[in-house]
RNA sequence: GUGGAUGUAGCUCAGUUUGGUUAGAGCGCUGGAUUGUGGUUCCAGAGGUCGCCGGUUCAAGUCCGGUCUUCCACCCCA
C-alpha cells in the first residue's frame, strides 16, 4: 500500500512541547489575572447552530464561517435544477446547519440567554478556547487560533470598562510587553455620521475612517464617495481628520464638533468617565483616544478597545468593546455587556520575536536517573516516587542503554540534573548527582540530594 | 475572494537563466576514537520518487500547463 504524505489543513498548526510550554505561560497568565478580577470560567461547544452564528459578524464574517456538512443524506429534497441554478450561498444553507464558532462573544451571548435562570447578574465570565475562521492565512493570521475572553454582562456601569483596561495592563505587564491601549466609542462614530448628515451610513463611514492611518485622507474620501456619501457630507467630515493633541484636547475638539448630536455627546461623556476612573488608579500602559478606531464587528454599541504592541508590527493583540443588545437577538433584550479578547497566538508571535519568554515558562524534566540495569532500577524506583511527591519533575531512563546515549538524551532534553546510581552508589547507599550545566558531580545521601535539588530548582 | 512570491536531505539553502552520466554544502542524525559521563575535537557512514499530477523531448530538478502548501499584500481581523 502506498503511504500518503501526512499533512494538516491550511492555516492550522501542530504545537511541540516547547511551544506548548510557552503557550501555557500565556494562558496561565491571562487566566490568573481573570480570576483575580472575579471572572468565572465557562466553555461552549466548538460548533454552534448556524442560526446562532450567521448575521452577527457582518457580510464578510458570514463568508468566513466554517460550515459543517449535515450528517446523513444531506442532499435529500434537493433537486438537480436547484444544484445547478441556486447560488452557492443558498445551496450551502440547505446542506449545512452548524458551523465552527467564529469568536467567543456570540456563543457567550447565546449561553447567557439559555442559562439566564442560573446566572447571577451581573455576571463575569472568562473563556479560553480556540475559534476558527476561513480566512486566508498570513503573518499573525491563522484559521485556528485561541482567544482568551473576559466579559461582564448585566451592567452598563463604566467601571467595567475601567476594569478591562486594568486587566489588559496587568496581563501585558506580567507578560513583559509594552503596549498601547487605544479606545474609542461607537457613539462618537454615530455622532460623526449624524453631524455630517449620513446617519444610516455609519458602518461604511467607520470602516473607511478606520483605514485613515494606513491609506491617508485622500483614499478614505475616495472610498466614502464610492459608497454614496455626498461631497457636501464629506466636507463636513474634514475637522475629524485634523483633530490632534492629547486625550483631553481631542475631547474638547470633539465636544464642539458633536454639539448637535446627543448620541455623540454621550459617547464623549462615557470616554471622560473612563479616563476619570483611570486617574484614580492609573495604569502603566499608554491609553489613547483614537477616533479612527472602528473595528468591524457590528455588534459594538459603546466603548471600543484595541491593544497593539509598541515593539512588534503585527495586527491587534487584544480587542473588545461594549455591546448593548447582543442577547436581544436571542430573545433577551435590555442586557448590556462589555468584554475583551486576548489573541494568544499573536501574543505568542510577539513574545517569540522579542525573545521575551521567561526560562520559567519551560517545563522540562528536572532530574533524570541513568539506567544501570534491573538491580539499580529497583533501588531507584522508591526514590523516584519520593522525589515526585516532593514536587521534583523526575524520570528514569527506561532502558539500559549505553551511558553516552543516556547522557546525550539528558543534554538534548534540557534536563539540568542527572542522577547516577550504579553498583558503587547502591553499596554506599548514596546517589551521584551531576549538574549538567557546570559538569560538577558529587556523591550524596537522599536527604541532601533533595535539599540541593530544592534550592537549585526553585 | 483578489494579486505576487515560494516548494531540492530532518533543518537552512545552492544548483533551474543556457535541459545532458551517479543532484551538492552547512547544520543535524548514526557509529567509532572514549565498554560509569553529555555539551568541544577528529574519523567514518546513512539519508533525496527535486511538493503533486500531466505535457513537450532521445533526455526534465531545469521548459510548458494544472493543482496543492507556505509566505507576503489587499479585504477583514486576534
Amino acid at each position: 500500500m502506498a503511504s500518503q504524505k501526512p499533512s494538516i489543513p491550511k492555516g492550522t498548526r501542530d504545537f511541540s512541547p516547547v511551544e506548548m510550554s510557552r503557550r501555557n505561560f500565556i494562558f496561565e497568565t491571562t487566566r490568573r489575572v481573570f480570576k483575580k478580577y472575579g471572572f468565572l470560567p465557562i466553555e461552549t461547544p466548538a460548533m454552534e447552530n448556524l442560526s446562532t452564528l450567521l448575521g452577527k459578524y457582518g457580510e464578510e464574517g458570514d463568508k468566513l464561517l466554517f460550515r459543517i456538512l449535515n450528517s446523513g443524506d444531506f442532499l435529500r429534497g434537493i433537486g438537480n435544477s436547484e444544484v445547478e441554478h441556486a447560488s452557492p450561498a443558498a445551496l450551502a444553507s440547505k446542506i449545512t446547519s452548524r458551523g465552527l464558532r467564529y469568536d467567543l462573544t456570540v456563543p457567550f451571548a447565546r449561553y447567557v440567554v439559555q442559562h439566564r435562570n442560573e446566572i447571577n447578574f451581573p455576571f463575569r465570565r472568562y473563556q479560553i478556547q480556540p475559534v476558527w475562521r476561513a480566512d486566508n492565512p498570513q503573518k499573525g493570521r491563522y484559521r485556528e487560533f485561541y482567544q482568551c475572553d473576559a466579559d461582564m454582562i448585566g451592567s452598563d456601569a463604566l467601571v467595567n470598562e475601567f476594569e478591562l483596561v486594568k486587566i489588559i495592563d496587568e496581563v501585558f505587564s506580567e507578560l513583559g510587553l509594552k503596549v498601547t491601549v487605544r479606545i474609542n466609542n461607537r457613539k462618537i462614530l454615530a455622532g460623526i455620521s449624524e453631524v455630517i448628515g449620513e446617519k444610516e451610513k455609519i458602518v461604511d463611514i467607520t470602516v473607511a475612517i478606520d483605514k485613515l492611518e494606513k491609506i491617508g485622507i485622500g483614499k478614505v474620501k475616495e472610498e466614502l464617495l464610492s459608497k454614496g456619501i455626498s461631497q457636501a457630507s464629506l466636507d463636513k467630515l474634514d475637522p475629524v481628520f485634523v483633530m490632534h493633541g492629547d486625550n483631553e484636547q481631542k475631547l474638547d475638539q470633539l465636544e464642539s464638533y458633536l454639539a448637535s448630536s446627543q448620541t455623540g455627546m454621550q459617547g464623549i461623556a462615557e470616554i471622560r468617565k473612563m479616563l476619570e476612573y483611570l486617574q484614580t488608579d492609573p495604569v502603566s500602559a499608554g491609553v489613547a483616544l483614537d477616533i479612527t478606531l472602528a473595528r468591524g464587528l457590528n455588534y459594538y454599541t459603546g466603548a471600543i478597545i484595541e491593544v497593539k504592541s509598541d515593539e512588534v508590527q503585527i495586527g491587534s493583540i487584544c480587542g473588545g468593546g461594549r455591546y448593548d443588545d447582543l442577547t436581544g437577538i436571542f430573545g433577551m433584550p435590555g442586557i448590556s455587556g462589555v468584554g475583551i479578547s486576548f489573541g494568544a497566538d499573536r501574543i505568542y508571535d510577539v513574545l517569540l520575536q522579542l525573545e521575551r519568554f521567561p526560562a520559567s515558562a519551560e517545563e522540562h524534566t528536572q532530574l533524570l536517573f541513568v539506567n544501570f540495569g534491573e538491580e539499580a532500577v529497583k533501588y531507584i524506583l522508591p526514590m523516584l516516587g519520593k522525589l515526585r511527591s516532593a514536587g521534583v519533575r523526575a524520570e528514569l531512563y527506561p532502558d539500559q542503554a549505553r551511558m553516552k546515549k543516556q547522557m546525550t538524551f539528558a543534554n538534548q532534553s534540557g534536563i539540568p540534573f542527572v542522577a547516577l546510581v550504579g553498583e558503587n552508589e547502591i553499596s554506599a547507599q548514596q546517589v551521584t548527582l551531576k549538574n549538567m550545566e557546570t559538569g560538577d558531580q558529587q556523591l550524596l545521601g537522599f536527604d541532601t540530594l533533595l535539599t540541593i535539588l530544592r534550592s537549585q530548582l526553585s
